[in-house]
DNA sequence: GTCTATATGGCGATAGAC
DNA sequence: GTCTATCGCCATATAGAC
């Protein structure tokens, strides 16, 4: 049991890691990543035998990233503005230590969207339970009736497109000022919260 | 004034639109799209001398599809639920038609975020008016005070973002059936709309 | 203007020494 | 396991005939 944080093959998954997240299958170059980690091209394909098998070895670990766990707040015996608060903050916080996620998935999407769905499910989340949820809420008359899939899509929506668009929005809303950008996104797990239960609750 | 419709030209931007919009600029090969002009690879570097140069030329073509004129009705003297609804109807109707689009944007955006919002300028939108127009809205007391800036982002994303992830979210929500995801995406002309008044309005 | 043929360069992948 | 050197392919780009 030696430690193997600095092992060649850590080296080059840290390394791989961040290059496809930040350019993709395509945008990414072996020899890129053979820099970052300090070896030569040989020995990525010693270890991984090729680029697509070492893209596939990441691409996971990537997308388990982009799902933190939510079960505990979804399905807990919370009023549903707890439960809708839970979720904007957790993603927000996880795409603020990880802005490249967004981005990645959309990119990368039509690249096998059935196996990110097997990702998800795998999380343990499953959006029948989720759909189920927000349907007792609605018979208990705590929400407005709609089609609770219009709510997940504009909750997940909300959450992720200031992220994913950020270059664009940046420019068009803070000409540029980045910090200013950043700061408007770490306000969004308060108004956005907000926006959301004054669209969907009934008081 | 001969018909430039069928011109050699013209074939080659029908075709480069429609590879690069799909694939983007990595993923397209000049070899496809020779193929679908019905001429050979030589003739593209012979009209546009690079695919680089070719690429831009095509880029500005898609953006400016991307962004319908919403002048008319963000700044006419309208109730701000018209406003709202026809952002929403004009924007999900060019998506339905040009599906690709959403996340053609978001692939290439980070390639040159200045260039794009050139274009979206000189299609004359311009965010000041926009924001200015909500704040007074806020200041007679239709709307919700909040950061119009807020406003626009999520009135955004609401729209683009069920266009951009449609295959993650088709198989999540919907079990990879594209017909009820299809309705559903056209249904949200009516209920995004409904969704952001009643986050926004003070009735 | 349009074609065929070919040059040029880059990148993934492999061979083989150490 | 790690390296250098090189292969082989594919994609962009150019040359030159017609």
């Amino acid at each position: 049991m030696t430690d193997q944080k600095d092992s060649t093959e850590q080296k080059i998954i840290d390394a791989a890691h961040e290059v496809f997240l930040k350019k993709g299958l395509d945008g990414s170059r072996m020899q890129e990543i053979a820099n970052m980690a300090g070896i030569n091209k040989a020995l990525l394909h010693y270890y991984f035998r090729s680029k697509q098998k070492l893209f596939e070895a990441i691409f996971k670990n990537i997308i388990a990233h982009a799902f933190p766990d939510i079960r505990g707040i979804i399905m807990a015996d919370l009023p549903v503005e707890e439960k809708i608060r839970g979720f904007v903050e957790k993603y927000i916080d996880m795409m603020a230590k990880n802005p490249y996620i967004p981005a990645f998935i959309l990119k990368e999407i039509n690249r096998d969207p059935e196996f990110i769905a097997g990702v998800i499910r795998s999380q343990g989340i499953n959006p029948a339970d989720i759909l189920s949820m927000l349907e007792k809420e609605m018979a208990a008359g705590t929400i407005r009736k709609m089609n609770p899939r219009e709510i997940m899509v504009n909750l997940i929506g909300l959450v992720i497109f200031p992220f994913a668009a950020a270059p664009m929005l940046n420019i068009i809303l803070f000409n540029s000022n980045k910090k200013a950008y950043r700061e408007f996104l770490n306000d969004r797990k308060i108004t956005v919260t907000e926006f959301i239960l004054n669209a969907i609750l009934i008081r």
